[in-house]
DNA sequence: ATACTTACTTACATAAAGTAACCTTATTAC
DNA sequence: GTAATAAGGTTACTTTATGTAAGTAAGTAT
């Protein structure tokens, strides 16, 4: 006795896509192949929950994990077809917080932006 | 020493929009004004839940509560121009979501849709 | 007065997120 | 050989968010 009236695929996406940083993550693999700790540094996420997010992603076939026997090891974090293709979702997303995200006075270190 | 390289707006509006429930919410106001009830029903969400959620995006001025003070009381939930505004970034969700995802078996209740 | 409906709240248990310290493998520095 | 550094994690622990169930308040209807 499913009440439910949303389609059971939308609803599993956004369970992907907006779970906690998964979206942040995309959308800064969406620069291109990035390595762990690139990604940590450009989000501010902390590892536990970026190596635990990344598998997640990977586990959803969104995000691929590439090793480099070099010295250091590189491991490198991209998209599959299935995250590049979640690109449009973004630039609209964008688009939507350019025009009616205002930020609330927090930077304090720039008074002349307001 | 902010070293993250996202925009803190994109950053904001992914916290608002991907919040859990946020989303889903907005796509189920996107098909017109509904009452908390109605909500509560399509999205199988619990009251505590929803109810927390509609003060956030009624916060966030995404969503509109309005009291028709009728027998019983109606009240409805709508959306504000820049709730609205997000029907963009819904629409190339649902495309996404119908293209890439995938149901893992789990109805159970009708054995013929596989 | 009692019951019913809508729209919430409260109280409590569980799960997820955040934080900090530690581990592993490899490489160079002393 | 031992220490120090670096990448990419993992473990242990605290805090916050979510889920569940039961309760409340206002306004009828009987």
């Amino acid at each position: 006795m499913n009440q439910s009236s949303v389609c059971p695929r939308f609803e599993k996406g956004m369970r992907i896509v907006s779970k906690r940083w998964a979206g942040l993550i995309i959308h800064q693999l969406l620069k291109g192949p990035q390595r762990f700790c690139t990604i940590e540094t450009a989000l501010q996420i902390s590892g536990r929950l970026l190596s635990e997010r990344l598998k997640d992603l990977e586990h959803e076939g969104i995000v691929k994990r590439d090793v480099y026997p070099e010295t250091p090891v590189r491991i490198e974090y991209s998209l599959t077809d299935k995250g590049r293709a979640l690109a449009p979702v973004f630039r609209e997303m964008e688009k939507w917080t350019s025009v009616w995200i205002e930020l609330d006075e927090e930077p304090a270190a720039d008074p002349l932006t307001k």
